[in-house]
DNA sequence: ATAATAATTGAATTCGAAGTAAATTATGGC
DNA sequence: GCCATAATTTACTTCGAATTCAATTATTAT
């Protein structure tokens, strides 16, 4: 077992400590103590490439000693994978989301993957957000959020990979996941009349949001084709205060039957606001549905009849299609549809 | 205005488009456009660098016309500052969570860093997940999450500034910000003594928890000082699941006039077991309160009665400590104790 | 044992921006 | 207009790992 003092020699590089902070563990450090090259030490750390075992031994035993961790930063800038994406979420104060973003976390992590997380304070800052994502040269990214036809051209004029989460944009073919929005709220129509409600009320979500039209109009679309008359809309903003004023607005008129609700959020606004408030009983005097499938809807104190969105299905989804691209630029985009799970609770006499 | 077209010619790297993927712009390809060298687009993209505004004009327009986005991987290499930090959160499927984590990002995104954001599911994942924390070179991390010694060493080793989100380590000066919790609980059982209620029981988390710990005995240790009698304690793992059960062990043997529970989520399925399947009044027969101040339980369903943890103050400091040590790494060690805010709610009669 | 082939290993180069020091240009004073 | 000083600008090197290709070593066939 000689000794190669020659060639370790060159390994020491010139400015070595030169910079500011404390020394850092790089390869040349473990190819040194190991008394082998750096290409060595980088193939060691790769899982098919072509090494000795007794090599592997000798700079698995010199990292460990040195507590070396490749660098991942320096390793994706020479192979242009840096192994990270973006998840920009529009709208965290929704419930659903964090929900969305815990299994987007988990099916990436599967894969080696990371997440840079991105939210929106205003719609508009989704520019700048778009900015930051691009110098971060991410393998791909997630939107829970709308984007301008000019701002999907950037990513693709950048070759990153997009998915849509629960929005599909039209006039462009871009991949996208998304929630039978339509489909989910027919059930829940069929359902309630099917049990007999006859006048129903609804609480929508900002006019803005394609989800929240997508769900409005699914509803009115079957109750039209039922026969039923027209209901009447209160526009919400999701959130739980908008479903307490939905009623309010709602009640002033006429007395509905059944209030559909655009999400779970604002629905359970709207069961605290019809016991609290009018001390109606639910479902006996009327019955209250959403959607989305939140854990707090599901509860005994709710028992909310809803649309659970399968949102790990989902999430597992967007990460395949985003890798697929990765692996195969090529990938031609998709639109997988998921049918939401009716749950049939307390909230809703449903036949 | 003269062409250069020498020195513009040895900016022609040799193998440019030698790798795989599309042509990516870079630096070089504005310094070419703009016929200036390399060194002086990186300038023009750095804040206080000294660099003639016709300079900047121009490199500015050449990135403008290219789409230019300077490559943070590469930036990060150099600099040794990814502006990245790693956030590690154990739990959560608890509500509390992603609050934290979004007021963690909005205070983050003010200083230009990111957040890769890791969840564990299970405890032992720890290891794995501060190995390719390590290997992203973030700037440093914010843990709602227990370590080992041994692991808070290896931060300190690699000078990655580390604070923990409502742990507090024993034995070790680490950075930390919490949230009071023994004089929250204080706070609750003083507001509850005084109304009148002598009777108790509690619903605990994990009792690997510090957290539920510190919540446990300070709401003994309060009780014990005001010679009231010890409370049987149930210990649950902070689910919505486990409040329920809660219920039905704490009830078994004798009536407590009043529950605690070391979460809001738990004291939601708290209140849902005793008004769906004891129907009892709440708080007329039996008064309820939490820990957290999550969203769902200041909702008017549930009016709950408890400690609302300043997330937004607690996650602003966590961001100041963690930019601090980044800037000045012998900064020394500090806990930081945010007092919560007591949140009387309809669940718990109190005075 | 020897030639032919396969499996390892290493030197040098690359990714893309930033820092350093030297060179160039602009500004000021007289 | 000329020298001194300040402000810009450039060439070259650096960060740390992966990769290419040539060199070396180990295996197999003959």
């Amino acid at each position: 077992m000689k000794q190669r003092r020659g060639p370790s020699l060159e390994l020491v590089r010139p400015g070595k400590a030169a910079h500011k902070k404390g020394p850092r563990v790089t390869s040349y450090d473990v190819a040194e103590l190991a008394g082998v090259s750096q290409s060595a030490v980088s193939r060691c750390f790769k899982s098919g490439a072509s090494v000795s075992k007794k090599m592997r031994a000798r700079v698995m035993k010199a990292a460990r000693e040195l507590g070396y961790q490749p660098n991942a930063i320096a390793r994706s800038l020479i192979t242009r994978r840096s192994n990270l994406v973006g998840v920009i979420l529009s709208d965290f104060t929704n419930l659903h989301y964090p929900e969305v973003l815990f299994e987007l976390n988990q099916s990436f992590s599967n894969r080696g993957v990371h997440i840079m997380l991105f939210t929106l304070r205003r719609e508009r800052d989704i520019d700048e957000i778009i900015e930051q994502v691009f110098q971060y040269r991410v393998d791909g990214v997630v939107l829970a959020a709308t984007l301008l036809p000019r701002q999907i051209d950037a990513f693709e004029q950048r070759h990153i990979p997009l998915v849509f989460f629960n929005r599909n944009i039209q006039d462009k073919p871009v991949n996208s996941v998304c929630c039978d929005q339509i489909g989910g709220e027919r059930m829940l129509v069929n359902a309630l009349v099917n049990a007999g409600h006859k006048s129903f009320g609804f609480i929508a979500g900002p006019d803005d949001s394609l989800i929240s039209v997508q769900r409005t109009t699914g509803a009115r679309d079957r109750l039209r084709e039922l026969g039923l008359d027209d209901m009447p809309v209160f526009q919400g903003d999701y959130s739980y205060e908008s479903g307490l004023e939905g009623v309010k607005k709602l009640l002033l008129n006429h007395t509905p039957d059944a209030i559909i609700c655009a999400n779970d959020v604002m629905a359970m606004g709207c069961m605290d606001a019809l016991r609290g408030e009018y001390d109606m009983k639910i479902p006996g005097d009327i019955s209250v549905v959403g959607f989305d499938g939140v854990a707090p809807a599901l509860w005994s104190g709710y028992d909310l009849t809803t649309i659970r969105q399968p949102v790990k299905q989902m999430s597992e989804a967007a990460v395949e299609m985003i890798m697929a691209r990765v692996d195969q630029p090529d990938t031609p985009p998709e639109m997988r549809v998921f049918s939401g799970l009716m749950c049939a609770g307390g909230s809703a006499r449903t036949a």
